[in-house]
DNA sequence: CATATAATTTAGCATATGCTATATTTTGAT
DNA sequence: ATCAAAATATAGCATATGCTAAATTATATG
């Protein structure tokens, strides 16, 4: 019945195969993952501009409710990336303070390589913020490269 | 009570203060798009080079069950990005084919750009799934500039 | 110190993505 | 044509992120 066009058993696609299970959507861990670097890093960088971190401030700064930072803010504690007693501010643990680090490390950098390439400083921040969370640390290191060429 | 180290009426951090709202974690809906400009590019890819797009081989190129597939699937239908009949292969409409397209450009570009800054190939490859939802058109011009400086 | 306001938490809900187990349909081989 | 295998769908569940509304606690001010 009905016309099959093509057959079902070529496998192997010719581009696009190697990929298989990898490369792609990398599991939902990874967009939770992407979600504590920023939340750690804004939780940083809160306690050194204004001295703590406020859920208040976490709210404003990403763009959700108070209700989703606290939310969020449980799995980061389970995480042992952060601390905090009911009604008070955020503090990072040493694991989260690693992570902080690393991930404002590689912000910067990103951002440079941006300004460096060209891109507009509006836009360069913008596509910092999406882009630094699936860097490599081979293309760092290309990064980094290329803002020594540029300076 | 306790001592109060530090007021909190100061408001503006001083850096990553600009960035209210924006630039951070874009909501979920953006999320949401970047699984389907996945889809639709495999999709696309696995018409071209199979013939047609089954359901079972976007599981096995994308590391997911085939349920998690079909959720998906009935999502871009809902969406307007494909067409499929119980136990039939997956089309995109119009407006589906038009997003892989864009897409599939936009990753051999960045694809490209990684290369010839100096990333290795398997990195490159997989850095390029990651990044390539987040780069601006400002950005895709600089590395298209990059690129054809690089010939 | 009493109280209004601000911040936080709790409760309840929605959506997207992911899973396993099981049922159903299609495909392919005999 | 039958029947086993492959593909797909359905049911039911879990987790992460997001929301509004309402309750609770802390802070600031008179």
């Amino acid at each position: 019945m009905a016309t099959k066009t093509k057959t079902r058993k070529s496998s192997a696609p010719g581009r696009g195969a190697e990929s298989s299970a990898n490369g792609h959507r990398r599991t939902r861990s990874d967009h939770a993952k992407e979600i504590a670097e920023d939340y750690v890093e804004l939780i940083d960088d809160l306690i050194s501009d204004q001295g703590e971190a406020r859920a208040v401030d976490l709210a404003k700064h990403l763009g959700v409710t108070q209700v989703t930072v606290t939310k969020t803010i449980e799995r980061l504690k389970r995480e042992d990336l952060v601390t905090s007693e009911p009604y008070r501010s955020i503090f990072l643990t040493s694991k989260g303070k690693r992570m902080a680090d690393f991930t404002r490390q590689r912000h910067q950098i990103v951002l440079q390589f941006l300004l460096d390439l060209g891109v507009p400083r509006a836009d360069a921040e913008v596509d910092a913020e999406g882009i630094e969370h699936h860097i490599s640390p081979k293309t760092l290191e290309a990064m980094k490269r290329f803002i020594k060429r540029s300076k």
